[in-house]
DNA sequence: GTCTATAGGAAGATAGAC
DNA sequence: GTCTATCTTCCTATAGAC
């Protein structure tokens, strides 16, 4: 079967990072992911000619900008009230995670042979750029700065573990539940 | 080089288990599993004739009873103060993630192709279980029903994101703190 | 840049001696 | 029950035509 129709690099990016997100690192197999691709196994290997882990890699990072453009940069935005720039997070996360139904990428790569070595590093770094940006307006927001570095890292935490359990019981309630009382749970006084 | 000094079957179980906890199912190859196991792979089939999946399965059957017997049937014991055994708990987490080192794994086996259809169901039923004997707690406690689930599956959340955030940023920081804060977020008026 | 075809190796699983 | 040796299948990766 031809698949002669080339998809942009934006597309196929997204596409290898849906498999990689579903059955993790070792779980994706190139079968899969030319087949996520559109692509056949060689011409993958044409544009990422240092294979699996150089996907994953080139995945990684372009998540990484999405993220900085489309949630870090809005979250800095000034003339927006911290309260509406946290509530604009939670429903861009609603909308990145499916509703609670697509696994997280770093949970799915941080876990394997290659994990600490190669993706650690960019990992940790793109956790550390969250946090920082949530918790300076969680200081805009009146907050002290160990407190707003505290709840930006249990924000994290409960993104991470909401979509663990929501996995794990089959349904998007914990997902949702934790959206809900975002907002609440770090502007509170 | 041979490996003659059989081991016990809950010894067995764990150092399998500490496979699948490290790098997933997909991640565990026979060869690690054998070499964890201090077997070799025919010995492994003489035991799990069902091969990989079966050790998982068996793994995550031992994982439940363990859980059962150790960290729920204490949750139940009425002489002894809701609060006391919450702190308990929180103790016995400290220990079985050996301080937020090890990751969890009903984490590493719901992902993958196999998760949803063979260790769905089981994995399902094991944070029912906690949940449910959480909840119990804390109605014990004086919490109405709904608060009171809807706490035990925060509790929940709290655990499995801890434990992704502790493994992505490379520090146990955030499991110590979601353990030192559960009895308090647990109990709260 | 994409394809067909295939090399090379590792993975899961089995046979049969001891 | 454990071992050595082997089978088959699948996966990663490459060669070369178009």
């Amino acid at each position: 079967m031809g698949r002669k129709t080339s998809v942009g690099e934006t597309e196929l990016l997204q596409r290898l990072g849906n498999v990689f997100r579903n059955v993790g690192y070792e779980g994706a197999t190139l079968s899969m992911l030319a087949e996520a691709a559109g692509l056949h196994k060689a011409s993958l290997y044409h544009r990422f000619p240092g294979g699996k882990e150089q996907m994953a890699q080139e995945v990684l990072q372009h998540t990484a900008n999405w993220l900085e453009a489309n949630l870090l940069a809005p979250l800095r935005c000034s003339h927006v009230s911290p309260q509406d720039r946290i509530v604009r997070m939670a429903c861009l996360l609603d909308e990145f995670y499916s509703g609670g139904e697509q696994d997280c990428l770093l949970n799915a790569l941080s876990m394997g042979k290659r994990a600490v070595g190669s993706f650690g590093p960019p990992i940790k770094c793109l956790i550390d750029a969250w946090v920082a940006a949530l918790s300076s307006v969680l200081r805009e927001a009146g907050i002290d700065r160990p407190s707003a570095r505290t709840r930006a890292e249990q924000a994290m935490v409960g993104l991470q573990g909401s979509l663990v359990v929501s996995r794990g019981l089959g349904t998007t309630r914990p997902f949702k539940t934790f959206l809900k009382r975002l907002p609440e749970e770090l502007l509170q006084p």
